[in-house]
DNA sequence: CTGTTAGCGCTTTCAC
DNA sequence: GTGAAAGCGCTAACAG
């Protein structure tokens, strides 16, 4: 193992200007000094040891990102969670930034990761605000909170719009003519990415007229054991007609269990999700649903991070990202055609 | 910030004492002054730097990961990927260490990755042998490789036993009639999995008489502009009635391409997965695949990796895992029944 | 442009 | 049982 120590003997200078090479800091080093070390490096196939350079300069390369999941629980099988999380790694990656990824709903853990690693920096991604509320190196460490809710001072947040996105679904069912529609979500008690979209569903609805039923309402995703319950009120006259998923994982399974119950998608039910993930095009149908780009928010996020680190210019400190619609054949079109006629606007 | 030497201060006690007691090297310390400095270590919520660990012990809590993956691209988009790291990262986790993920095809990365880490153990995922060749750490890195076909004596070994994999989809296969059969691989030309599959896939058929012919083998999946390369081979008198793939994640990709080519599975083309991943549910019609365990891999690939870290007896040099089958709905029998009449091992 | 010096926070001999 | 001292490999003032 060649140390920056053995570098300097063998190039016969001193170690502050082997690390300056290293650093680029160029303007300090003479052109062929820089040359010469630069020879040895790749020569020796000298590595920098990350450790003595954390603990020389109290901050290391690492970011933790921290998944809201139950410890042990492998969330990488949620598979939006896998890919918002590999593409906040590729970007690290390509800024020389190591992801140190964690999966906890323990504020002890991510405390002690924050701390103990020295971290550059965090990103949160759907962490509830009641174990937010505990992590205080939010507020010495340049952080980065992603699809939650909790409001920090001096602390960026990226997110879905989520109130508009729900609009959004609200006001697409009901001009495809759907007067009677239930929403089922992930996690309606906890999360407050459901409750937002939950809420902005509403007032979507509402626009034209129309109210969201308590026993429409599913706060968790529905299983084979349980699926009773919604076919029941399926095939009931006053039941409803489409169901907005708040993920295109809860439509996919949902697709399936309905149609080993008989019912067909678009025909009996209509099914709207939301993500767009590659699953939803090889759903049976395939999913109609609400487009984020997640590529795009984790450019954005990591962006807004290295700001943070490097003490630029802070970025506003809330960015809400859009969502679009990508229309499949999930959702169909209902009601006689005069249901239409008062819609001026398409 | 809380440092162990204030610990110790506050203790009245030297830093090695509170050392010692981190490190549950108890039988040096008389058990009132364990208790005194862990209650100190309690209320002031202390933590200790890893970077000053790394250091001093020339060894690091860090685990590599290495998942094959051209650079920059976001490999947690492969369902499977996603799902075994994962996996291992809950592992890690559980056993007190912290995954390293990097997506690369560069040996440079990944050495540099080991060294400037200097970590305790790494994973290897799906490398191909033309890279590990490269890795020169590998002699000196407690090391576990999984899915890969590189050998090097002393590195520990976890794989699918993909030729018996591949043996049973061909005799699967055949068994249920088919008499001309197709594959379809991710990256034949580069994956020695995928090489190993088609070699068992061809004994396999070779036990019923089958051939599988050189036209029927795609090396990748087909996309929606070269699906008719495979169309006009379905329609041909002779060609396949099944396509054996080597990932759930093509099988589902080519069942949505067929259905939109009008073709009906498994009416017109049976087709076999690999994986049993959660998507195999959601397909239409659900997926027949040859399912592998992916949570006991993680586990025994962790559970080596640090037996190997902790020098004890290393276990075997090479473990292979079994497949079995999930019969769904994607495959079905054909032909007279007469031709099921030479099998008499049913 | 270059070098000297003093740590960063922890572990680890080796004495006592 | 306990402590003193050296050092892991690197960075960062500060001098020259």
């Amino acid at each position: 193992m060649t140390t920056l120590k053995e570098i300097a003997q063998a190039a016969g200078v001193s170690m502050t200007t082997v690390s300056n090479v290293i650093n680029g800091k160029l303007n300090r080093v003479s052109a062929d000094t820089v040359e010469r070390i630069q020879a040895l490096i790749s020569q020796s196939g000298y590595v920098p040891n990350q450790a003595a350079r954390s603990l020389a300069q109290r901050e290391s390369r690492v970011v933790a990102i921290i998944v809201q999941a139950s410890e042990n629980e492998n969330i990488f099988r949620n598979p939006y969670a896998a890919e918002y999380v590999g593409a906040l790694t590729v970007e690290l990656h390509r800024s020389g930034y190591y992801p140190l990824i964690r999966f906890s709903d323990d504020y002890r853990d991510v405390e002690a990761d924050l701390r103990g690693w020295n971290v550059a920096g965090a990103i949160f991604s759907g962490t509830f605000s009641r174990h937010l509320q505990n992590i205080h190196s939010l507020k010495t460490v340049p952080t980065v909170l992603t699809d939650c809710y909790f409001r920090l001072p001096g602390v960026n947040h990226v997110g879905v719009d989520d109130d508009a996105a729900g609009q959004m679904a609200g006001d697409y069912l009901a001009r495809m003519g759907h007067r009677r529609v239930a929403l089922m979500t992930n996690n309606l008690q906890d999360s407050e990415v459901d409750q937002h979209r939950l809420a902005g569903f509403r007032t979507g609805l509402a626009a034209h007229g129309i109210t969201l039923s308590e026993r429409c309402v599913f706060p968790q995703p529905i299983a084979a054991e349980t699926i009773g319950q919604l076919t029941s009120l399926l095939r009931s006259p006053d039941g409803p007609t489409a169901i907005f998923c708040t993920a295109d994982r809860i439509a996919a399974q949902l697709m399936q269990l309905l149609s080993a119950e008989g019912f067909r998608v678009p025909e009996d039910v209509s099914v709207l999700g939301f993500d767009n993930l590659p699953m939803a095009e090889i759903t049976h149908p395939p999913l109609t649903t609400l487009a984020q780009d997640i590529d795009q928010k984790a450019h954005l996020v990591v962006d807004m991070l290295l700001r943070h680190i490097r003490q630029e210019t802070l970025a506003p400190e809330r960015t809400l990202l859009g969502v679009w619609l990508v229309e499949r054949q999930s959702v169909r079109r209902v009601g006689p055609p005069a249901a239409l006629a008062p819609d001026t606007s398409a």
